[in-house]
DNA sequence: CGTTGTGAAATGATTCACAGCT
DNA sequence: AGCTGTGAATCATTTCACAACG
């Protein structure tokens, strides 16, 4: 009953949450008050009337006349996403990504907490890396109860991703992220998202073709 | 003219090409010979109508009766998103998440060669990361130009993006694959593809609060 | 005024269903 | 029998356009 009147949200919406949230917290910094959906669409590449029907489910926060209170607003997508508490976040996989990731300070600022990492190479178990202590695969079921873990990310190569998405499952981490570069299959209960890196160059050569040969409508992002 | 007949590529087609490939260099692996519509939507959760959808925009290759054979299949969809040829490309940003990007070993086997590092902090630059020599900033419109260089990945901090990526469009830099937390604002010849770790978080987070409280239609990955 | 919220219309994407090929 | 390619139907998303509001 946090978001009363939730009836079917669009997936691409939800996408632009994010963005907007985003957005607002750079206009924060910069000290604005209000803002219109004409300027936030115009700061993501969208139409104003993109910006209000994707609000508008969620209730009406908007002021005619003036636009959206960015701290309102602000804090109203927060609730929406679930962002205004912490979620207690495990890396799996202390390689070079796994490492990036556990030193990204963006994390905790918008309240994912890495409280676990693990990886299964004797070489790296007991290692501190950006201050965690990396543990063993064996550790895995145990502390994700003790410490609560929501999210778990997959940093692991290919080959054992499938694996260790099943070992996460199994102590209960109901949403994975993903980097390794095969689909994982998983039951219906579990979230997935996921970051291929080759993918989005991938599909960035693509659109850089596109504009090189033929012509095509656009949209980036 | 290397893909004759193209009309109107819908956007989602052309992720879901990518994750094709993918699943097709599985299969060569495998051995595998010949692969149906069905067996491929399968593995990535899709209908059969959607992938033979899909692929007929771009011509008819496919065997009735037999399904498509997994190495032309390849071959096609590599000429499709112009992975058959190199693409050089560089990264500006010597931090943890470039640094894992130089020693990403997929990148070359795409077809992606990462042929020049720029950084702009003078503790970095000179210094070899992952075999690849760190340069100055200063450095980069003429490098862009020797070594041909059609991709730039931008792994600065959020408040040197833009400022960055203006840098490699100036040296004519036709596709930027962007890191940082911002949209980055280019004109229209230039492409833009984007990965935010905090977004791609969030977005699983909203899922799993879904799954948790109310319901919802789901679609992963 | 400028701006929101929202039905209605338009556009876009997916699924259905089946003729036709092997 | 098994499978592709595709028009037609369905479903989803975006854009339009305007009444209501501060």
């Amino acid at each position: 009953m946090t978001t009363p009147p939730r009836n079917k949200i669009p997936r691409p919406t939800v996408k632009r949450l994010s963005l907007y949230l985003r957005e607002l917290e750079t206009r924060t910094e910069l000290e604005q008050q209000t803002i219109s959906s004409k300027q936030l669409g115009h700061a993501l590449g969208l139409t104003d009337a993109q910006v209000r029907k994707d609000l508008a489910y969620f209730g009406q926060f908007g002021h005619p006349g003036i636009g959206y209170q960015v701290s309102e607003l602000t804090g109203r997508l927060r609730q929406i996403l679930r962002t205004d508490r912490t979620w207690n976040t495990a890396i799996v996989g202390a390689g070079r990504v796994g490492s990036a990731l556990m030193a990204y300070e963006r994390f905790h600022h918008k309240g994912f907490e890495i409280v676990a990492v693990f990886d299964s190479d004797p070489a790296v178990i007991g290692r501190e890396i950006a201050g965690h202590r990396v543990r063993p695969m064996t550790d895995l079921p145990d502390l994700v109860k003790q410490r609560d873990i929501m999210l778990g990310i997959v940093t692991v190569p290919a080959d054992a991703a499938q694996a260790v998405a099943d070992a996460l499952i199994d102590a209960g981490v109901p949403g994975i992220l993903n980097f390794a570069p095969v689909r994982l299959e998983v039951r219906d209960a579990v979230s997935i998202a996921s970051v291929d890196f080759s993918v989005s160059l991938e599909q960035l050569a693509f659109q850089v073709s596109l504009g090189l040969t033929g012509s095509l409508d656009d949209e980036r992002e």
